[in-house]
This record gives C-alpha cells, structure tokens and sequence, in this order.
DNA sequence: CTTCATATTGATAATCAATATCATGTATAA
DNA sequence: TTATACATGATATTGATTATCAATATGAAG
C-alpha cells in the first residue's frame, strides 16, 4: 500500500508542482480536496467529465462535494493540467493536457470508441489558414466522426 | 412591403420544398409555426441559437412558443436545411445547411468575429487520417481560434 | 504556537439549455 | 364532415453547471 503511495507521489510530483505554482501565483490555497481531485484525475488515462471525476474522488473521498470537484477540474484547466472540449451529447469532457502533446480526436459515431492522432499535415494547413486571414493562433478543436473498422464489420454483417 | 414577402417567397421556395419532402416522407404536417420558423431562420444569415431564434420568431409572430421553436429547428436540422455545433459557451448554434458548401470556422476569441472558409488541404489530410485508422468518414468539425487583426491592432496600441 | 485575514468547503438553491408532458387545436384524407 | 393522427403552447422537468452562504481550513505574521 504505502509502495503505491509513493509511486502515485514519483508520478504526481512536476503536475502537483505546476499546480502550487499557479495557486502561489494566484493567492490561492493548496488543499487536501484540491489534492485528491488532481490525484484522481492523474489517474484516469482518459477523458471524463466532472460527474465521472466526481464519482472516482468520492469512492477515494466520500467527503469530498460535487461543487468543490466541478471547481477544480476548472481550475486545473486554467493552470494548464487539463484541457476541455465540449462533448455533443451535453456534458463537458476533459482529458490531461500537461506533458501531453496536442492531439485530435476522431470518434466513432456507433460505439463511442476515441482514436487519438496528431497530424502534421493538418497542422501546417490550419497554419496557413490563419496567415490567409491574418490571425493570431491561440489553439483549435478538431474531432473527425465516422464508423470504426469493427462497426463497418458489424453494419456489413 | 408586399414586394419584400414575395421576395422572401421566392428565395424561400426550395428550402420550403425541401421541408414539405421530408414532412411527406415521414407522415408529419406542413403547419404556420414551422413554415414562419423556416422563414424566419433562412433570413438570418449567420449563426444563431435556438433561444435567438426564438427572439426573431417571436417577433414576427407572437403566438409560436419557445418549444415549438426547439422542435422545430431539430427538425431542419435532420430535413437537411440546417447544421449544428455545440457551441463552448452554453447553447448549441446553427446555420444553414442547404445550398451551403461545407465550411470550418475561425472564430477570433477576443470579439468573437467568425470567418467561415473551406481548405482543401484541410480536407484532403483529414481524408487520409480517415483511412490510416480505417474509419469510415462522416463528417467533422473543426473551429480554429485566434485572435483577429484588428484585434491584434488594438492589442499592440 | 497563536492570531487572524482570507480562501475554501459542502450542502443547497438557483440558473440555463433542452425535453417531456398533456390537454387542446389543427391538418388531411376518406 | 368526420375521424384520426399529428402539432401546439403552457408548464413542469431534467441534467449540467454555477452561485450562495455559513462553517471551516490555510498560511503568513507575530
Ligand atoms: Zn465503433
Ligand atoms: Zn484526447
Ligand atoms: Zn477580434
Ligand atoms: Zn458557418
């Protein structure tokens, strides 16, 4: 037990850092909540939503409230831990941004399953498309919607 | 005043016949809200939410209700005359979608000026993405942001 | 260690977009 | 016209998120 204690705080260690920072930064409080809601979500290695975040920190933390997770999924956003995008069926969604290189997203519209790609070809071409209107970057959203391989076998079948 | 309905009745009459089509095909009823919805969103030429709409119906005729406005634009939406994209502040947004070529969005984060443009290299690269995993295409979004230039000039003052 | 100003918390109420419900009104075909 | 199924507007309801607020915890200063 106390071996994946301290393997979680190895792994932790630089987000939890960039965390105090921005807290530091910013005249705002480190917490035990605000700890184990970065913890919890470090530990899942894919996108969720706050009530899906919300639903592993209480099963580590009952204690711990839904609004205090809504708040600082939030605020791990603006320090740079996690980034968001809005899903189509409601909920928001958000995944790890820190140490996490930018990425698309292409989707399938049968059974959910996510493929995560960085294209360099696209990249360039978005590139030029802000030259052409003479705008400054500050970053986009991209998700390709289609049917995976073994829903086009399923849909043939 | 007479000239502008028969104007709007002309530039009308496919769109309308498109959604008498689709009522036909799946036994629904051409009624006054729908077509006065219809007429309405098809002369707003940029993107809006369905409480928006709401607001121009409402002005042009009073007695259409906000859920019948709801309803309504879903149901353009599946007729093929209008397209959606949730959109990252709260409510979803439409535009038109008939007789209008696919486009992306860039939209400037600070004034929130959006420019639509269609990039073929965009395109082609996100067909080959399609095909390196073996999905079958259909459809995506891709809204790029920054800031724009006349943003960029009040910045720089 | 104690003080103390300030930030944070959890519970709850409130908001916002979007849907569901339902009694009443209306389109359409026979 | 008459029947039948669909559509409507008002209203209640859901689901996600945010605001409120009294009680608590943090962290810097003394
Ligand atoms: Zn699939
Ligand atoms: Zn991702
Ligand atoms: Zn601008
Ligand atoms: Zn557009």
């Amino acid at each position: 037990m106390i071996l994946i204690i301290n393997m979680k705080n190895m792994d932790l260690r630089d987000e939890l850092a960039v965390l105090e920072d921005y807290l530091r930064d910013h005249d705002l409080k480190m917490t035990k909540p605000r700890q184990t809601v970065l913890e919890t979500f470090l530990a899942i290695e894919k996108h969720v939503t706050a009530e899906e975040l919300y639903n592993a920190v209480h099963a580590s933390d009952p204690s711990v409230g839904q609004a205090t997770v809504f708040r600082t999924i939030r605020l791990l956003e603006e320090a740079g831990l996690a980034r968001s995008a809005c899903r189509d069926d409601g909920a928001r969604s958000y995944e790890h941004a820190y140490r996490h290189a930018h990425h698309d997203h292409l989707r399938c519209v049968e059974c959910g399953a996510i493929v995560e790609f960085s294209d360099g070809a696209i990249e360039r071409a978005q590139a030029s498309v802000y030259r052409r209107f003479g705008y400054e970057p500050s970053g986009h959203h991209l998700e390709l919607e289609g049917l995976c391989p073994s829903c086009r076998a399923k849909k043939r079948a």
